[in-house]
DNA sequence: AAGGCCTTGGTAATCGTTTACCACGTCCCG
DNA sequence: CGGGACGTGGTAAACGATTACCAAGGCCTT
C-alpha cells in the first residue's frame, strides 16, 4: 500500500497526498480531509527511506557512547532518545567500549544509513576515527576533547566548579587528609578531573601529598584495589574523591569489609550523580554532571548545525555546570573533632 | 558520491559496481579488482535508503523495552545490538514505560521505518496495540504473554526451574517462614513468579502464609516498604524471597536501617542477576535469568521469521531456563540452628 | 566453418516518495 | 467582456540503488 493507492482511492494525484500528509497549506481543507479518511482507513504510513531518498535527509543521528552498561549512560540514552522522538529523529546506537574495532564499524553503519549528525559521548580519544565523518560533513558534537572545526561542536564540562566545591565542603569539614583517586589518565576527561581536584586544593592552600593520589579504572574494582592501597598507608587519608561514582562505590565497599564506618571514620565524594548513588548505604556525596542536559546539549548542538546552512568556523561550545549534591557519605573529620575538643 | 560516479570512474556500468559491491560471483576479478579501487580511493558508501527502497528489506529490527535506566535492560541491549550488527542489521530502541501512548508512537516509527521485526520484551501488557504490526505481517517476539498467531513468536521463561531451586535451598537452610515480595500482580510475569513460589512450597508441604506474601512494584523503594512491613509482623519472616533484584536490594537496605543482618539474621534471594546483584554487601544470591541469552533467543526467533517464507501457523515457542546463583546473602536460619543445639 | 552455449557486462525498469513546473478555473478589474 | 493574478491540483523528473533481460564475444562441437 502506498502513496499511489490513497490517491486512487481519494481519487486524487500522488501529489495531492504527499501534500496532504505534510500539511502543505494550500491544499483545499475538504480535499485535505478525504484524503486523510483513506489514510485512516487503510492505515497508511509513509515509507521513510523513500522519503529519505527524494529529500536527502534521514532524519537519524548517530549515539556512540563507550557502554550502555555503564550506569552513567542508560540515562543519556533515555533522555537523548526522548528528544529525538520530539524532533521526529530516529537514534542509531552504538557502543564502542572504546575498541577502535567497534568504533570503526560503528561510523561505517552511520554513514551507510546517511546520519544527519553524530553526538560521541564517550570521553574517550577516539577523534582519528571520525575523519570520514567529517569529510563528509556530518556535524558531531563531543564531549571534552573534540578539535576546533566546522561542523564539529564541543560540549565543555566545567569540572571545576563541582570539585571546587567538594574540596572546601571536605575542608570545612576539618579534612586535611584528602585522597585523590582519578580515572584512566589516559583519558582526557580523567585527567580533566584530577587537575581540577588539584588546583581546588591549592587555591586553598592544601597539599597534594602525592602519596594520596592513586589512578582508579572507574569501575569499581578499581576503587576498591584503590582503596586498599590507601588504606594500607601509615598515614590514612579520612577523605577520599572519587573521579566517578562507580569507583566511590567500589570505596565504599572495601570499606564496609575492612569496617570503617562510613561517613564517621571515612568520608567519601563520588562524580557524576549516577542514580545509583542516592541509592547506596549510605547515600552518596558526589558531584552532579546532569546526563539530562548532557544529552539535551548534545542534542540541540546537532540540530542547531543541521539548520545551520554555513559552519561556525571553528565549531559551537557549550559548557555543563557541575555542582555538588550533599548526601551522608561525608562528615566531620572524627580526628578533628577529637583535637577540638 | 553514488554509484555512478564510480561507475564512471571504473570504466564500467552500475550494474557492475553493484554486483561487485554485493560480491556477486559472476563478475571477472580483474574488473572487481578495478572497481574496489576506486570505491576506496573515494570512500564510497552505498545508500541504505536507497537499497532498503529497491530491495523491500530495511534490515532493522525494532526492539522495545520498557525502561532502559532500568537496570535490566542495558545488556539486553547491547546484546541485541552485537548480534544485529553482525548479521548487518540496524536496531531502532524504544523505551516506553509502560505508558500507551509512547508504546503506540514506538510501533509508528518502527512502521515507518519500515522494519523487519520487533522484540517486545517489556514483561507487560500492551498486546493490544501491536495490532497494526501484525496486519502487516511483521515478525514479532514476545516474553510470556504473546498470543499463538502466525509470525508471533514467544519466549516462555521456566520461572518454575530457579525458583524452585531457591525454596529448596531455603529450605534445606532450615527457613520454615519464607516471605514473598511480588511485583505488581498486574504483570504477568510478576503473577507467573508469585505462582511459581507457591507451587514449589506446595511441593514440599510447606504453607504459604498469607501474611508473608506482599505485593510490591519491582523498585527498590517497593521493596523497602515491603520489608518494612514484613518486618513489623509479630512473627517475622526469617527469608524473604523477591521477584526481581531491586526489590531485593531495597529489602537489603532497608534491614541494614534495622540494623538486621543479612544472612545472619534474615536471609535474602532476588530474582532476575542483574549485574549490580554481585557488588551488593553482601553479595545477592538471586535467580539467573540470562540478559544475554534472552537477547540472543529474541534475536534469533526474529531471524528465523524473517528467513521464513509462510510462517509457522501458531507461532514458535521458545524457553529460557532460570537458574539459582548461590552467593552470600543466604544462611542458616539461627533460630533453626539454635534449636538444633 | 557455422551454429549453439556460456560467460560477462550493459540497458533500463523499478522501488515510494517529493517537488518543480505547468495547466486550469475563478475572480476581479479596467 | 477580455485578460492578468491567484489559488489549486496534476504530470513527471528526480533520489540511488538492484536486477530482469538482453547482447556481445569466445569457445566448442559436428
Amino acid at each position: 500500500m502506498d502513496i499511489r493507492e490513497i490517491a486512487k482511492r481519494a481519487r486524487v494525484s500522488t501529489a495531492t497526498v504527499s501534500r496532504v500528509v505534510n500539511r502543505v497549506p494550500t491544499v483545499n481543507p475538504q480535499m485535505a480531509k478525504r484524503v486523510w479518511n483513506v489514510i485512516e482507513e487503510l492505515g497508511y504510513y509513509p515509507n521513510t527511506q523513500a522519503r529519505a531518498l527524494v529529500s536527502g535527509r534521514s532524519r537519524i543521528f548517530g549515539l556512540i557512547i563507550s557502554d550502555i552498561t555503564n550506569p552513567f549512560f542508560p540515562e543519556i540514552v533515555q533522555v537523548f532518545e526522548a528528544i529525538a522522538v520530539q524532533h521526529r529523529y530516529e537514534i542509531l546506537l552504538s557502543s564502542t567500549s572504546h575498541d577502535p574495532k567497534r568504533m570503526e564499524s560503528s561510523v561505517r553503519r552511520m554513514l551507510e544509513r546517511r546520519v544527519e549528525g553524530v553526538a560521541v559521548l564517550t570521553f574517550g580519544m577516539e577523534e582519528p576515527l571520525l575523519e570520514h565523518l567529517h569529510v563528509r560533513e556530518v556535524p558531531i558534537v563531543f564531549v571534552d576533547v573534540g578539535p576546533q572545526r566546522p561542523w564539529v561542536s564541543n560540549i565543555r564540562i566545567d569540572y571545576l566548579h563541582g570539585i571546587r566545591q567538594a574540596v572546601q565542603h571536605l575542608a570545612a569539614l576539618r579534612h586535611e587528609r584528602i585522597a585523590f583517586i582519578s580515572g584512566p589518565l589516559k583519558l582526557k576527561s580523567a585527567l580533566a578531573r584530577q587537575q581540577a581536584f588539584v588546583r581546588s586544593m591549592r587555591e586553598i592552600g592544601m597539599e597534594c601529598d602525592s602519596a594520596l593520589m592513586v589512578e582508579g579504572d572507574h569501575t569499581m574494582e578499581g576503587g576498591m584495589a584503590a582503596c586498599a592501597k590507601l588504606l594500607s598507608l601509615s598515614h590514612r587519608p579520612t577523605a577520599m574523591m572519587c573521579s566517578n561514582d562507580m569507583t566511590a562505590i567500589g570505596v565504599m565497599r572495601k570499606s564496609h569489609e575492612t569496617h570503617i564506618a562510613i561517613p564517621h571514620n571515612l568520608s567519601v565524594v563520588g562524580f557524576d550523580d549516577i542514580r545509583l548513588a542516592q541509592f547506596m548505604i549510605p547515600p552518596l556525596t558526589t558531584i552532579q554532571m546532569s546526563q539530562a542536559e548532557l544529552a539535551r546539549i548534545a542534542f540541540d548542538a546537532l540540530m542547531a548545525d543541521v539548520e545551520r546552512e554555513t559552519p561556525a568556523p571553528n565549531g559551537t561550545e557549550y559548557v555543563l555546570k557541575t555542582n555538588l549534591v550533599l548526601r551522608q557519605s561525608t562528615g566531620m573529620n572524627s580526628n578533628a573533632t577529637k583535637r577540638a575538643k
